[in-house]
DNA sequence: TCAACTTTGTGCACCCGTTCACAAGTGCCT
DNA sequence: AGGCACTTGTGAACGGGTGCACAAAGTTGA
């Protein structure tokens, strides 16, 4: 039970996070599994299989204290210590990371801002001066780098992602559209935009075809009582 | 068979439809699942398991044929027509995504862009003037959006979301750190690096909590990022 | 104190996705 | 033509995740 929480689990564990977050802020002193399970978009039974991970925290008739919560859920993310990531790259993507104040705001710490180009370095971006992509390994050592953001071209992604891992960064966040071949201590996650929409596309175009075959057969439909087996939305 | 392609795999198409162009592009004619996969970042099977939901294209004891492959799995996706988008938001992350490349690319038309912000409105980027915010029921109907993009900050989120429903839009695309609510004719997908991050800090503790207790490791557990399945607001 | 009510934590059955292993199909060489 | 080497497509076993349903545990009110 200690023993490893489940993947699927601690993907979801900064989505209760944010709702519970959301709801200290306006002052809920406690949540039902129900209740939250709502604000995190999940199932309620879900819910609580997923929080019965980390042990018995909430209390029966009455359902889970915000604050105690949100200070458990926190301690098994490991965000009661402080992150450093470092982000290589700051063209387009690079600038809106750096100035984004959602990292900051939970328990990570943006160490430096590394770029290739001459013309970008020294610019200050967010409060922080770009630095050489020369300097990676000496920035990794003396900050203490934990998580490498890599927003840079996809040609040099491998390369600047190498370089991290040589340097000792365990944790590499990609937002370049290419795998990331790396050594199996090391975890790689993927943000990708262009996935993201192809995997919309192909639902939006799945939903124009229903449209087009079901639309004149619904009439069909309403003769027969056939229960409803049409599968209406794609959804979460 | 033809019937319903699970998420799973739909997921894994965009990855397949990378690794094939970057494939075409430096001449190769045919491939085998075994180099697809490992450029794709998948075993062989899961890849040829896949292939076979849309269809038998391989041929044995040869592989399959890049650009037919390419061109099947382009209009499996939907990626054959284009598709019009409208980005709700320019802020920092707006500006990105009008100045991104990859967008145009892969048969994504960006529509329009919209603002509350006075001082954004009638601003150039990309290419494309920032009309005001109140103009997104119009642009929708006028140039047949599909696909809205969320790029306002959160309290926003699910004002903008409902309007673009309203308007007849059915595939969201979320970055706000907001749990959108919507009809299940509609589908939702999330960006959220803070998410992301928060993952990849999970595991690190893990990992250095592994250092410290069995000093003699240098195997550690290695961990797929996951598809979306998105989980993603659908998470996938 | 006790009964009625609320909500958690979990055993269990089910479903989806992954992986293995191999028969069947294809090209090549002799 | 026939054997050989290679690769696909898939049946089947497996494993993890999901949702249901309910007993256990706690609260409230009389
Ligand atoms: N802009 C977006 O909205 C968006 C969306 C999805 C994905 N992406 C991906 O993110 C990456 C960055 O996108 P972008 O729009 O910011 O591109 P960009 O060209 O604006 O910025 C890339 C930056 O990386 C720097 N760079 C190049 N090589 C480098 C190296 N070896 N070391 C360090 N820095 C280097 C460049 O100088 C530049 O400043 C690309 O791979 C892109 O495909 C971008
Ligand atoms: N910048 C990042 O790297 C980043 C990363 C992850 C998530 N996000 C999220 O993306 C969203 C946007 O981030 P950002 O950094 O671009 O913020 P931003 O404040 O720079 O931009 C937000 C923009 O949305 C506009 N806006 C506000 N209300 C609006 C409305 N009702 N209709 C239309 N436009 C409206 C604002 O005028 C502004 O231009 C936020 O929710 C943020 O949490 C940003």
């Amino acid at each position: 039970m200690r023993q490893g929480i489940p993947d699927a689990t601690v993907a979801r564990l900064p989505v209760y996070l944010r709702a519970l977050t959301t709801l200290a802020e306006d002052g809920t002193a406690t949540v039902s599994s129900e209740e939250l399970a709502a604000a995190a978009g999940v199932g309620s039974a879900k819910l609580r299989k997923d929080l019965s991970h980390l042990g018995s925290y909430g209390t029966r008739g009455v359902g889970y204290e915000v604050e105690y919560l949100v200070y458990q859920i926190s301690r098994e993310l490991g965000l009661t210590q402080d992150w450093r990531v470092v982000i290589v790259g700051v063209g387009n993507l690079g600038h809106a990371l750096a100035n984004y104040g959602g990292f900051v705001s939970r328990g990570f710490t943006v160490a430096a801002l590394l770029d290739a180009d001459d013309r970008i370095v020294g610019e200050t971006v967010g409060g922080l001066v770009v630095r050489p992509v020369d300097d990676l390994e000496e920035v990794v050592a003396e900050q203490g780098v934990h998580i490498g953001v890599v927003a840079t071209p996809a040609p040099a992604a491998q390369d600047v992602c190498d370089r991290l891992v040589a340097a000792g960064v365990t944790s590499v966040l990609n937002f370049a559209p290419v795998v990331l071949l790396v050594p199996d201590t090391v975890m790689v996650r993927k943000v990708d935009l262009s996935t993201e929409l192809q995997i919309l596309a192909f639902h939006e175009q799945r939903q124009v075809a229903n449209r087009l075959s079901v639309d004149v057969p619904a009439r069909v439909v309403a003769l027969e009582p056939d229960g409803g087996t049409g599968r209406a939305g794609v959804s979460p």
